[in-house]
DNA sequence: GTCAAGTATGAATACGTAATCATTCGCTGT
DNA sequence: ACAGCGAATGATTACGTATTCATACTTGAC
């Protein structure tokens, strides 16, 4: 060690400057930080995870594409930095590769693991279950009880949309779900279906095929060539209301006008003025620190207790593409030719 | 080591079979195999790291907000993945936040950091350099010279855009930066205004103060107030840009009827039928590929050589936002009523 | 002045691996 | 048959830290 040298102390002294500065003399620390600015010290991690069994890394296995997934990222970078934590990431595209990257994940010694897709298999889960690390599921409903998991109180979020549309007089709805294989798409669904039934309302079932813009847009196809339109879809993802929205657009169909549209999970897109989307917001910044919370806790969890399952509740976001009675655009009938003076703002 | 006494040899040995399995004897290996595979061993990265001083992690320090900078992430972890490396992911909010980050990172020996903000000081830069980890600065131009750079062309991209107005017959064309500090805005700035003037046109600048949807939101009621509106607006982001149009649509000002829209970075959405912008695609896989490729080679590069600097060009997007001599929008002028038949598709 | 108690530090060890060096063994050529 | 050689493996060491145990030194009370 050149500090311990420099500062003319041992080893164990420079160690303890840095982990527990409390216990050494101020006057040694001073000697000792000096030498060690000088030097361009800085400890190493990686000797420090090996030495004391724990790495202070989490990591996350999250989908590649999508624009939930990285806000979620984005939730668990912040989360885990306040904490003086840090983040591996492993994105995959395809559900196949995951298995390679558990592989590597197992390597690194992490402290926790995050598994943020909705279609990794239960096998899988239970499998991973052994190594000790504490994981936690994200996401994924069908999760809980195998693994301790976080999310967003699906069914009940779909049935507030469901209520909230029943409140408007829809007795016909189409559901479009991305993914029917994906628990949290089922789950939406249940919620939808069941408090639609309740109010004497109809529910189908249309699958979109993926959790994307363009699966939304090229579903919207199946929706205008539909005898009778809906009084409103619901659409399982934000991003996939999206395509659904533009592709509607290519029939003349617009919300709030012609039908009613409602997403789910609260993208900052769906705020924008462009779509406007009522939808189901998901707390992302809770739920990631949930996650972190429970993956963070490393080994030193009680084991034999019954493993936690956080549910938490999302908020109802109200916007044009439920909005009755108004104009089915902000956009004034009148255009002005260019180089006219500025336009009254519409609204406000 | 459990595994060596199961197996029957040496710890060596079992360390040979996971690093250069060719040089251990057949038989011997398949029993080692065997009883790694049964007492679930996986070897230990961090102890790996700490021998062979190198940890396969790359670092990426990167803002926490945008669709750019999300997109961009999801690039170098699938980089990274495809060449079997780590992606340490640190998103900071605030600038402030970095120097901090910069503090965490240095403790693990990260083979390479990509930073990628080009708002990180220089200063900074250069004194991260000592620590003989090789780093990588992403779309920060100024960092050339300093630091390995890599970025898109910048100031030629934008120059094509600018042409592509010129050639439209735009002649007073406005520029919406995003943030006048950055480097990339005022190369890409650099880029409209000598292209522009060299066609007989006029360039203004205007800062929306941030890269955000917000920010372009807000500009476009500096813009709707204008005595004349420009023929053209040129954002210096696509997340601004779709800020800007959903803003001018309160004013009436649509595009491509009232006034011509680029963007810059190609973002997906900028590919949604629901804004369709014209805009310099960047080529983030490529861009990114080449990050992690400098990123990863790790200290055992040339180091007196000259640092290398890549920059690639963008590629043109022609949208709807600067299409001439069309609808101003595909929406049909007559609306179907509700449970009315099918639509036959606009277009196709 | 002596002993007990406490405080600050050093020596030694272990974490799990990679790499070097040494050793054993089987084989070939003369 | 014996030297020589290559292949396979074992013993050992070092990577940089945290921790335990031991030790020196300081302090206070009787």
């Amino acid at each position: 060690m050149d500090v311990a040298a420099a500062a003319g102390v041992s080893q164990a002294t420079v160690a303890r400057c840095f982990t527990t500065p409390e216990v050494v003399a101020p006057a040694t620390r001073q000697r000792i930080e000096a030498a060690a600015d000088q030097l361009g010290y800085v400890p190493n991690a990686i000797a420090r995870s090996l030495k004391s069994q724990r790495t202070n890394i989490v990591g996350a296995v999250v989908p590649a594409v999508g624009e939930y997934w990285q806000n979620v990222v984005t939730c668990f970078s912040r989360c885990l930095t306040a904490r003086g934590r840090q983040l591996l990431l492993f994105s995959f595209l395809d559900q196949a590769d995951v298995d390679e990257t558990l592989e590597a994940v197992a390597q690194y010694r992490l402290d926790g693991l995050i598994l943020a897709s909705a279609t990794i298999a239960e096998a899988q889960l239970s499998r991973m279950t052994q190594t000790g690390l504490s994981l936690v599921a994200f996401n994924h409903p069908d999760a809980t009880g195998i693994v301790p998991s976080v999310t967003v109180d699906n069914e009940a979020g779909s049935a507030e949309l469901a209520r909230h549309l029943a409140d408007l007089g829809c007795t016909r709805v189409l559901y479009v779900g991305g993914v029917a294989a994906a628990s949290t798409d089922r789950a939406r669904f249940r919620g939808a279906a069941r408090t639609l039934a309740s109010s004497g309302a109809t529910c189908n079932y249309m699958e979109a095929g993926a959790f994307t813009y363009e699966a939304g847009y090229k579903a919207a196809d199946r929706v205008g060539q539909l005898d009778r339109l809906p009084h409103a879809i619901m659409v399982g993802g934000d991003e996939v209301a999206f395509g659904m929205i533009d592709g509607l657009r290519q029939y003349g169909i617009t919300a709030p006008t012609d039908l009613l549209i409602t997403g789910f999970d609260g993208l900052p897109q769906a705020s924008w003025a462009g779509y406007d989307l009522t939808t189901l917001v998901q707390p992302a910044e809770q739920l990631a620190e949930h996650a972190v919370e429970l993956a963070a806790r490393g080994a030193d969890a009680p084991s034999n207790v019954v493993t936690p399952s956080v549910v938490v509740a999302g908020t109802l976001r109200r916007g044009r593409t439920t909005r009755r009675g108004e104009e089915p655009s902000t956009r004034p009938q009148s255009r002005p030719g260019r180089g006219c003076g500025a336009q009254p703002r519409a609204g406000h």
